[in-house]
DNA sequence: GATGAATGAGCTTTCATTCAT
DNA sequence: CATGAATGAAAGCTCATTCAT
């Protein structure tokens, strides 16, 4: 009923409607988080929220929707934490450092909803069979990690190299820190994020005999 | 009946019973790689393989040990692709070099198992909601790199790193490559992976003035 | 979602839901009481009530929960008829007798109830294969039984015996009376219980020169 | 292919046959006891006996005609057991005795094959639904016992009774007898045999003052 | 005679969704 | 707005039976 969303055009919503849908999105993370995409019926995901199975469906138009929701939610907050940093650095190559520092600092408070983040993207079908959420769900983050990596390639902080091979990389290595941390979760992932910053400036920046000069 | 084989005493099976759990083994591979892990039933795997329902559950104690079998073969195989390449190189920096190139290769000519093979590890769970392959069964693996960084090490061939970080950074960058193409089957796997290579090899190499001497 | 209930602390139902839990019983002792234990699938106990199997499985926690609940409802029921009956005995001679009596009273007016007990008693098992209700479930009945013997031994009223072998005869005596009945239908219920009941008391009775004085 | 039995005209069987279906009904009543009969299916009992399923499929006409095997035989081999120390006896009182302490003493030596004959006289459904083996399979037994009873009436050894009640109640309490040791095995089985014999001749003997005389 | 292989029906259970109240 | 109730499809698995070899 409610929620056919014409994209964009998203009706506007009560402020006890948004509060119900924030809730339940909130419940999702949790249930996905805990026993896996599989594993987070909309009958869990309720039970947890306190609500009954119904309510859900009244909110979104189906689980499909709710999971956009998260994917959308984490995002955002995402984006809200890690951009500020990367502004705030003075060159690209300094922004590199900051990205993949900011990523894993994140990553260290909010643990859970990206593994049902990941669960998500993992367990998301479309009706063919297709992953929802493949690496072309990525697209937005390789675009801007190109531009970055092309702006310090202009002014000769990086050497020359495919920026989409790289910006693949990159967030491949960062998605794998994540894992890995989430798997273990006494590692240490400051000093891995550290350890990741090096790596990553090693094999992106200018040979030194290509110094501007 | 079958397979409540006490692990690593499988009884001798005959050549017919091999050969149809080969095909089964295929159709699933074949299923997966189309549907997804959660779309690859059983009913679907023997329709696919042309055989009844029941033949699966007569073969394969389970759906699980049927999916055990696939990433056994699928992981075989690779081994035996991908060994004996890097054991030609003649030092560790090479020999990194031709792992990344080989994985690539193999990737080329095997596409739609890795598929498989990648919806597996996503989707297969264990009845607590954990993964089932998660990070942690990339261990052997990350043990077999890390040895080799470490001998590169050693040999004053790459800079001081912590072994694990990296080992699990080429893993993820390896998987990424993958992950990227089995998505736009037309990127070039093979730029790709010399890019890739080129990108490791700068961020592990001792710097020249650590040169031995 | 339903009767994970920690046991004793049943969460109240609505009556509405009372109700489709009674209507489900119900159709589950016709079916066992037709078709047997074995043949009583959710599907044709479904089927019976008129409603889908899914309705069984949301108001129960499992098929075994169906059963314990058939179970129940069927000896709640046996005790508040024939107690009330035996409590008016003056002596535990003429209280034995009432027993026997009642239970046969019992007997003819709720047939298939008792025909679906005694399906369940023989069908139902633990996962081990154990009987789910076998001798092991009488037990209060033999403590009840032994209790009157006794009561009537001090009293004089009964000779020396084993109490619990005597509770364990009358008991099956009572048992091999219904299942003779419920073969054959025909069969003089009424007769049969009050040869019974004056066998049995005069296997326990005091032997005249016992006689008190 | 086999069996089609028209009762009584059995086909001879060779030596060799006949020892394979000896081995199969062992294997079946072994089977029954431990997992009880719906736990009993073919290829458990095949496995058991260390043989291939089909092979039971070849001996006999089904898994039906398997289990009226197994009651032949033990009915038979109880039957020569009980009735020669009952012959004994010399008159009806003494032969009741007898047969109670020698079913006892029976059960004894055998407890696992009447555990599985009670099994397949619980668990075996005719394709309607009804037991395949209910209280319609004691006839005979009654019959037997009638006469029994009947005569020692006759010899006034008996007080007056309906014969057929006395008949179902000492069976079900031979019945019961069994069951509560096959469930409690410490429990004791001669005492538990005297006490019942002491207790039957109690219910039937001719009361002092009919004395014959 | 005996076997392993295959079948297909049936089982219980889970789940996203719909709907009357 | 919210709920509990109901649906029906699909899942994995078991089993008695059949059949070619």
């Amino acid at each position: 009923m409610r929620s056919e969303s014409s994209p964009g055009s998203q009706k506007k919503r009560s402020f006890i409607e948004e509060a119900r849908r924030a809730q339940i999105v909130s419940a999702a993370i949790t249930t996905i988080a805990e026993t896996g995409y599989p594993g987070a019926s909309l009958s869990r995901i309720a039970q947890r929220a306190g609500i009954s199975k119904g309510v859900i469906s009244y909110h979104f138009a189906g689980k499909d929707e709710l999971m956009e929701q998260v994917v959308e939610r984490v995002y955002t907050e995402i984006a809200e934490f890690v951009l500020p940093r990367v502004a705030e650095a003075p060159d690209e190559r300094a922004a590199l450092r900051s990205l993949i520092l900011a990523v894993a600092d994140y990553m260290r408070g909010h643990r859970e909803r990206l593994v049902a983040l990941g669960g998500i993207f993992n367990g998301m079908q479309t009706p063919e069979g297709n992953r929802r959420y493949g690496f072309a769900a990525n697209e937005p983050i390789y675009r801007s990690t190109e531009e970055m990596l092309r702006a310090g390639q202009d002014r000769g902080l990086f050497r020359a190299f495919d920026v989409r091979v790289i910006a693949v990389t990159l967030q491949a290595a960062i998605d794998g820190m994540f894992g890995y941390w989430a798997t273990y979760p006494d590692h240490d992932l400051e000093a891995h994020a550290a350890e990741l910053a090096e790596f990553i400036d090693r094999s992106v920046r200018a040979d030194p005999s290509d110094s501007p000069g």
